[in-house]
DNA sequence: AGGAGTTCCTAACATGATTAGGAGAATCCT
DNA sequence: AGGATTCTCCTAATCATGTTAGGAACTCCT
């Protein structure tokens, strides 16, 4: 019975109460800071009761990764865009680095501290050196070799770059002076460093 | 009756639990992470129950500020060491510039995340741009232009080399390659980038 | 010995995330 | 149409964690 128009229509509503959700938490956040949002007040935002939003999310860290999600396909998308100057073949390595970093990194930041999230690009060869990172490690997807990140400048380029265009994202400017600039930076910067 | 012998003995041995809870505290965010530190592992490993932490520090994020402190010590320490080549004028610039920058956005970085606490450079102009970052900006003690910073650029360099310092020193490898690696790059970047 | 200050304790509280379980409405199927 | 099913929201309760209140034991000093 897939495809009926009131299955559909189910979807559709389930759809539009999980986007009202997210613009709730989004409004929080810009309003008290992402740290400090709460369940209630989202709740409060939407008309819900807090225990409501666990028929749409199935934790608070859920709604989190839609939120992230969702800054980060705008920044993908901006991204692309900035890159588009480049040959395709470094635009595509580019861009799924970056892809690739941010879900390893990034995506953990709301719950994380930064210094839980960057890890050392020689982690490999010695774990024990960095013994703080290695719960975060074990629930990433990807090694630092894989993501094509080889040394500490590499690292922090990311983190400055990704940590930027996450920032702006949440500041609600994507269209932004700041953001525009920054991306053409990014840009720049990532194509001389690693010889894209 | 200061200066009293048995003065100096409580002096000390109040100062001997506040360095075993802040030890405990490091060992807890080693194993677990920064953002999983609980006061009860920490006072568990003290030996004591949470509420007497309360003796020792006003609050869980006094702990926190402790330890930044303790971290961001180590950082200026090595970082002096390693600018000692540069001459005595832009040396000090340096260091005040990160010692006022670390004040102002990474003391709080336990207790925020990477979001609430970069600004952007450009904050003066158009508030509203940053909406965000108010909250942590009326917070602040300096503002970017006092510290020194003018652009993204700048702002973006000084997240990745303070990032990357307290990092190591959370990593508790602070005599490591990582952290010679990184302050010489950070040094010589700063002092490109910057004019020093 | 007695008083003062310190440090730790137990008990209680506040907040925020989460779970349990159910009621009512919408939808589906015959 | 009407009963079964599913979905979404609710209230009530639970759990974890930071924090406060208030008191007992210990140390130090005179």
């Amino acid at each position: 019975m897939l495809g009926t128009p009131s299955r559909d229509r189910i979807a559709e509503r389930r759809e539009a109460t999980r986007r009202e959700i997210l613009d709730a938490a989004w409004a929080v956040a810009h309003e008290k800071g992402i740290a400090a949002l709460t369940l209630k007040d989202v709740a409060e935002r939407v008309g819900m009761r807090p225990p409501s939003l666990y028929s749409h999310f199935a934790s608070k860290n859920a709604i989190y990764d839609a939120m992230f999600g969702q800054a980060w396909t705008g920044c993908l998308e901006a991204m692309t865009d900035a890159a588009s100057r480049m040959p395709a073949e470094p635009r595509a390595r580019l861009l799924w680095m970056s892809h690739a970093y941010f879900e390893y990194a990034v995506a953990d930041l709301a719950r994380n501290q930064l210094m839980n999230v960057r890890i050392s690009a020689d982690f490999e060869p010695s774990p024990e050196a960095y013994a703080p990172s290695v719960a975060t490690f074990e629930q990433a997807r990807r090694t630092m070799a894989e993501i094509g990140i080889r040394d500490d400048a590499d690292l922090d380029l990311f983190s400055a770059l990704i940590g930027g265009l996450v920032d702006a994202q949440l500041a609600n400017d994507p269209g932004g002076d700041r953001y525009s600039r920054l991306l053409d930076r990014a840009v720049g910067m990532f194509a001389d460093h690693l010889g894209l």
